[in-house]
DNA sequence: GGACGTTAACCGTCCGGTCGGTACATGAAC
DNA sequence: GTTCATGTACCGACCGGACGGTTAACGTCC
């Protein structure tokens, strides 16, 4: 069988299936511990069998590294779609939602970019140019300020950290009133200049997940 | 010898030497490869010397994560004086100010951090206590609205990962006016509500126009 | 002499990676 | 339609080096 779905629903091909059980892995014992063996193991193959797709542990954390931006990008470029359909569509606006939704549907990702950390500085190379790519897409969008936007993008990144390491100590409801600020100040960004926004109504624009 | 300026300027007791030099050797090669013969030879003593002072790899990673709670804890505090001698003093405003400090005091802190998180997801309790601290204290600072503030506190966050990563693209004129953004945030909001402050200026009172 | 700080040699385990295999599928060749 | 060859996916025993931790032995200052 052929990678069918890879990276949605259900893990169907090995090397998927290992991706994510890397992942789970460095949640429970941490990046520096994770063992080729430990991985094999969550993933239901042997240690030849995991070797056999990644040849070696670096190359594990290189697509691990990969499929963490590869999910970023494709969540905020799904946010900025919908966005863009729905109404005045903002490069902001879409980070800030793309980024939830990359939280929301794979808790454990922001672990693998904490594994390659650890494991090699230099991989961070990749997620580098996620952000600068990211960082600029912002910067070009002359509607808005740059500082603001770049404050949001940087709370949406301290937020993800804290989450992703369990340090975040916020109630359910204080992150909803901090999420809640994010979007209304990625709104003012947008709307304060330019007035090609469509006028009507501000838009409730919930997103708060469970 | 005995630790004669802990954390100060020049590192004179060999427990300090040994710290810094963990938290270089995490930069150097990541957390996940850190050695204990790397971070005696870094530190100039024989591993033996290192295991003296901290009988386990598990305890240097310990006092490495309260190093970095402790630093970041001081240098709020120091600004928080520092801004109350001056003017009005603001809670949110000594976190910027003392993050900003922490950072440059000690570029390499942060790293510790993730040594920490790579080795022993457990001991992220440390770091989690503080941010709850400084969670709370932000919160029950009645003078600003609670939402802004930690998104202040989140960007900060966001930007100090970045910076300890190396993953910040930032050119120097960019970093700044974000910087100044999150200043002038933090001013807002303190400046906003509750008229407590020296009278003087009849203050701006242009709040969040939400 | 004994507390303190330090050293170097040593040991045992753990882990990344290798390697010789197995099982199954495809598909010519006869 | 059975035989052999080739390729893919996977297994698990094994090896060798690396690394955490132990230990016995110093200096050296009081």
């Amino acid at each position: 069988m052929k990678p069918m779905t890879e990276l949605s629903g259900t893990p169907t091909s090995a090397r998927d299936r290992i991706l994510q059980a890397a992942e789970r892995v460095v949640m429970q014992v941490g990046a520096a511990h994770l063992t080729l063996e430990a991985v094999a193991h969550a993933a239901q193959v042997s240690k030849g069998g995991l070797l056999y797709h990644f040849p070696s542990k670096e190359l594990l954390f290189v697509a691990l590294a990969q499929r963490y931006v590869d999910n970023v990008e494709r969540c905020v470029a799904a946010a900025k779609e919908r966005l863009a359909a729905d109404d005045a569509g903002c490069e902001l606006k879409a980070c800030v939602l793309g980024m939830l939704d990359h939280k929301r549907c794979s808790r454990e990702l922001a672990a693998a970019l904490l594994a390659t950390a650890a494991n090699d500085p230099a991989l961070l190379q990749v997620i580098r140019d996620g952000i600068a790519r990211r960082t600029d897409e912002l910067a070009q969008d002359r509607t808005m300020r740059f500082a603001r936007a770049q404050v949001v993008a940087l709370a949406i990144d301290g937020l993800m950290m804290r989450e992703s390491l369990r340090i975040s100590t916020f109630t359910d409801a204080q992150r909803e009133l901090v999420v809640a600020e994010l979007m209304r100040i990625a709104d003012e960004a947008c709307e304060s200049s330019a007035g090609r926004r469509k006028a009507s109504r501000p838009a409730p624009q919930r997103i708060d997940r469970a």
